[in-house]
Order: C-alpha cells, then sequence, then structure tokens
DNA sequence: CGGCATCCTAAGGGATACTG
DNA sequence: CAGTATCCCTTAGGATGCCG
C-alpha cells in the first residue's frame, strides 16, 4: 500500500517534496557503480582488491571514489588493517543493509520488464525509423 | 534481438548479470528528471505545459527529452490532440505504473532514513576537516 | 596493496532562439 | 502550445603515473 503520506500534501508540494527526496536518492545512487557496488557487498565483505576483480570494468579511481561516497553517506563500512601489505576491507553498514533491501524490488521490476522495455523500443524505433534516414 | 543473445552466464558473470541489469535500471532512470516525471504522472495524466509548471526547474529541452525517452522505453503514454493550439498528454503506462510501484520502497527509504545520512555526512566531514583546512 | 593527483574526453544538461 | 535546433559549459569518469 502506499498509504497516504505521499499524497497527503497539496499539488505543488508533492512536486517539491518529492522533487528533493529524489534528488537526494539520485544523488546517492545514480552514479554508474554505487548500486552495484551495493550489491556486492550485500554478499559479504570485501576487500579493494577482490571489488575491483568483481568489477573489472571499473577503474581504481572510480571504485576509490565511490566507495568514499558510500562511506561518507553511512552506507559503506571500511576497515583498514595495519599490516604490510595494506588490506583494507569493505562491508555494508546496517544502514547500507537497509537500502539493499530498498532496491531490491527495482532490481526485480528490471529483470521482470527488461523484454517489455525492449519490445516498446523496439516498436519506438521501427516506428518512426523505416521511413526517415535515422540519425546515429 | 537484443535479448537472449546477451551471454552465457558464468562466474564473472554473476556480476555481469547484475552489472548489466543495474546499468540498464540506471539508465532508464538515473538521469535528472524521469523519475521525478513518473511520480508526478503516477498521480495521474498531465499535459505538457503542465508537467512544465509543476517542475519549473527544469527546462522545456530536458521535458521533451525525459518524456521521449520514457515514452520510447513503455513507461508513458504520448497522447496527440489535434487541435488548435496543440494539446499532448501524457500518461503513464501500466508498466510505467508498475516501475513506480517498484520505485516506491526506495523513495521511502530515503525519506525515513535521510538524516541518518546527513548525520553520517556530518562525521565523516568532521572527522577528517579539523586538522586540515578542507579543500573546497 | 590501496590509493591519491593529473590530464583529458564525452556526455548531460541549461539558456536561448526559432517554428508549425 | 508544444515542440526543435544551437550553443555552451559543467561534470562524470577513463587512462595513466607516482607513493606509502
Amino acid at each position: 500500500m502506499e498509504d497516504g503520506t505521499f499524497k497527503s500534501v497539496t499539488h505543488t508540494d508533492v512536486c517539491a517534496t518529492a522533487s528533493c527526496e529524489i534528488r537526494d536518492l539520485l544523488d546517492r545512487l545514480a552514479d554508474k557503480w554505487s548500486l552495484l557496488i551495493i550489491e556486492m557487498l550485500g554478499e559479504g565483505a570485501r576487500r579493494f582488491s577482490e571489488l575491483h576483480r568483481e568489477i573489472d570494468q571499473i577503474s581504481q579511481r572510480m571504485l576509490t571514489l565511490t566507495l568514499r561516497h558510500l562511506e561518507r553517506d553511512g552506507l559503506v563500512l571500511r576497515t583498514v588493517h595495519p599490516v604490510v601489505p595494506p588490506r583494507v576491507d569493505y562491508e555494508l553498514t546496517s544502514l547500507g543493509e537497509s537500502l539493499l533491501s530498498a532496491v531490491f524490488p527495482l532490481v526485480t521490476w528490471t529483470r521482470e520488464h527488461r523484454h517489455e522495455v525492449a519490445a516498446a523500443r523496439g516498436t519506438y524505433d521501427t516506428r518512426r525509423a523505416p521511413g526517415e534516414h535515422s540519425r546515429v
């Protein structure tokens, strides 16, 4: 149930409020890697190099940046072990885990409706492509 | 055409798969306006100018682009009324509505944990700011 | 190993002007 | 009204190299 909370406000307020929340949300998750890292850590703690290996398309710069960002937001816990060579572990905080749960429905949605979206795209594209030489 | 041909799933592909789904998801929602528009349309159909007024921070360029994108993905239905002056209505498709439901938990999460995140940020920032003149 | 610092490009997106 | 087209600037983020 979506319950009343969401719409218990006036029209413009819905906009302003929603806008704020959504910006908040996006600022936290909408970059290229945050969600992916959160999902990986959802399976258990990992050290830096493990993450880097598992997501080998990511640059170490981005891995570092994203982890810092997540750490700053209290979603990820960073543990530095004072050994040589250095070892750093990352894991989800409980806050991070709660976020992960909130993300699940969305990932599920994506998986379940991927084909519908692809189909819609196909329809859209072919319906306006045929006449004209569609732009690249 | 694009589906099925995708991949054979192996261990690294667990990552690749998640990565793929998440990239998919983000490509659809992670821009500055899509989610917001979806939420607005979740309350009911709107015409172009109404959306523009309600989200008045958006440029008409971005409004158009975003709506086209959503339409292409089958999330939004665009109806042109052949009148002068022109009138165009936008509404969520059932696919769009299903997405909206999947988004709700996340919006709720954001609202409920906003303060925790802010607090974590504060802690993080003050814990490394005091010694050094923090960079811009 | 884990991470900064630097450089550089591609894309996102705002402002403005024009059109059917 | 509901767009399109252009220009322009800011940002994300990849590649590379150095350091404790």
